[in-house]
DNA sequence: CTTGACTCTCCCCTTAAGGGGAGGCTTTAG
DNA sequence: CTAAAGCCTCCCCTTAAGGGGAGAGTCAAG
């Protein structure tokens, strides 16, 4: 099928198909003449890549893995996948929570101002 | 004083406070001739969008704040600023626990899967 | 044979917060 | 007076994931 049955199939873009194909997510694309040719296993490729997508994947962590084994024959690979990425969600949660900190530290000495002065320019600057 | 001894005061870089100055944080900088002309308080407002940005906040949310209001003066705004962030904050925080269960009910997924055969391609796609 | 639907490549656009640098004034120190 | 340092505006570059569209080639049906 050609690039747009594809998309359809996919639940994507055609648009975003060529995107992948540049990044290398889909390896050596067939061809018949100038038209990209897909066939039943590059759908569900692309399928993997929207629900990788969903999963908060970027693409190019997706590149990394396409480049070293076969993902869709491979579900050790997605589970490493996996594995990293939330090592990466947790460390990401644990700065957010920081950054929550400081804000909480930085509105209660506001508020301490405040209290003794309503019109207080502190030191918080 | 000129834009780089207001930059070295405030710890930023004269790049940067053109930057605000281009996106209205600053409001309207004097100047003498052509040349930027920055007083002690210009210096205690860069000072304050640190602040600012070291606690999350982008200059697009400082920008509203800037034309509501004289932010420097009035510590009522930066409170009420915070709280909104606080807000925005806990919905992000929320998000990515979402998606690390997304994560985790995928990775169980695929871990139920190798266990019966250990080269399973399975309907995970 | 022509029209309309598809496809091709190529280029610019989007957000955020500036960085790098070109080319050209201005100011200050020696 | 001259040279260095500092300043000016203007333009392009960066990440991520494509979107929009131009201009041109291709394919099937009527």
């Amino acid at each position: 099928m050609y690039i747009g049955q594809a998309a359809k199939a996919a639940g994507t873009t055609v648009k975003a198909i060529r995107h992948y194909e540049s990044l290398g997510l889909l390896g050596p694309v067939s061809r018949q003449g100038s038209y990209r040719v897909f066939s039943q296993r590059d759908v569900e490729l692309l399928r993997l890549i929207k629900q990788a997508q969903a999963l908060g994947f970027r693409l190019s962590e997706l590149t990394e893995a396409m480049n070293s084994t076969d993902v869709v024959a491979n579900w050790r690979t997605v589970r490493q996948l996996i594995d990293n990425k939330r090592t990466r969600l947790a460390r990401e949660m644990a700065a957010l929570e920081t950054q929550m900190a400081h804000l909480d530290a930085y509105a209660e000495r506001i508020d301490r101002c405040l209290e003794q002065d309503p019109d207080c320019v502190g030191p918080l600057i």
